[in-house]
DNA sequence: GCTGTTACCTACCGTTCGGTAGGTTTATGG
DNA sequence: CCATAAACCTACCGAACGGTAGGTAACAGC
């Protein structure tokens, strides 16, 4: 009867977030969702309050999962710039082959307001999982490994939206997956930073222009 | 006659653009759309295709907009400091004006492909707007004004993505308006990257945890 | 003054939507 | 052997959807 009725309830889970990451929330029909899990509307109906309860418990999911990464490849490593890599590294990982429930993570953090069911709430896991990276980066700014003349809010947003930016941009084009090689790399430019480095050669073209 | 048919045009436009940036595509109803710009239902289909004709204009208008500011904004500033600060601050500021137009944009973007309707071609516009910001770094490569060592695509994609973080933030929450001095922290920040300044103190943290 | 075109209008079409009423099967406890 | 409840089923509801058929008012050209 458990196992049965797991059964039923996973595979709704599956085909709804197929459809809901393929077509979005709106676009995406309770006949649709039922057809693709091969159970009856009712059934659903039975697992779930409603459409929007359905989308909740995929959102949810993804948050979490999110937030277990984040935690498990900063738990991982030592220093600031072996966590970023990880977390990177994780989330580029876990990207591949979760795609359709990244996907729900994203739409739903960037769309419309009407695009998503009302009574949403998501914001306190989107900020409890930028609150986790601030705190990172916040330390790191503690024990020196980071500069302290950035607000560590300024440093968050950019690692923030360094990784972001890949990962979205990656889940648009398929083909190119990225990978621990990309992940070094990014850290090493959110580290580094774009300007030519002055112990390669000494050039003072920026800070001519800056004032 | 003419004056006419450009008001009612505008009209649906404008109440589309409303409707369309605050509750997505598949959620909003032609209904909801000559409803608010008090026009008829037949008025609209005598002015576009169809419901995904009018969302396309939208798109598109959105995109080109944005590549008129990238242009311009590089244009009036010589270095790729002052460029990229320029850009900044003119795409913040044009956010700031027209909230709607750029979160169609964005949502657009990144939303699932049956969020949005079939046939809608936004790839290119996309290609077209990235392009020039990787041109513009191309050529600060060139001209030692940006790190070699980093590939240009690279870099484009952490500017583009420190960029777009910050503004899909401050579009989510609209209190905190970014500025000009916003958009000089970010470029700082690319620039010269979190990692502590040797001018300032040399510490040795980092070299050691890295092998 | 008739015709053609533009720019709409009212009224309605067929379809699909989220959701449900009410009956049926299956397992379990007494 | 029967009662209860879980786990569904078929069949259907009213509402809303995108889109259109067919009529009309206003003006231009001949």
């Amino acid at each position: 009867m458990a196992k049965d009725t797991l059964d039923t309830r996973q595979l709704i889970l599956r085909a709804a977030l197929k459809r809901f990451a393929n077509g979005g929330y709106a676009a995406t029909s309770v006949q649709d969702i039922v057809d693709d899990a091969q159970v009856s509307k009712p059934a659903l109906y039975y697992h779930f309050k409603d459409k929007a309860g359905l989308f909740q418990a995929l959102v949810h999911e993804a948050h979490d999962e999110r937030y277990r990464i984040l935690r498990e490849a900063a738990a991982q490593a030592e220093g600031i710039r072996a966590q970023l890599e990880n977390i990177l590294a994780g989330l580029f990982d876990y990207f591949g082959k979760n795609r359709e429930l990244m996907r729900i993570s994203f739409a739903t953090m960037f769309a419309a307001p009407g695009e998503v069911p009302e009574n949403l709430s998501y914001t306190d896991k989107c900020e409890r999982n930028f609150e986790f990276v601030r705190s990172l980066i916040k330390r790191a700014q503690k024990s020196g490994e980071l500069d302290k003349h950035f607000d560590c809010q300024e440093l968050a947003f950019g690692f923030y939206g360094l990784a972001n930016f890949h990962l979205v941009g990656h889940l648009v084009c398929k083909d190119c997956q990225p990978d621990r090689l990309t992940a070094q790399r990014v850290v090493e430019l959110f580290l580094a930073g774009a300007a030519p480095k002055a112990d390669a050669k000494k050039i003072r073209v920026q800070s001519k222009e800056k004032k």
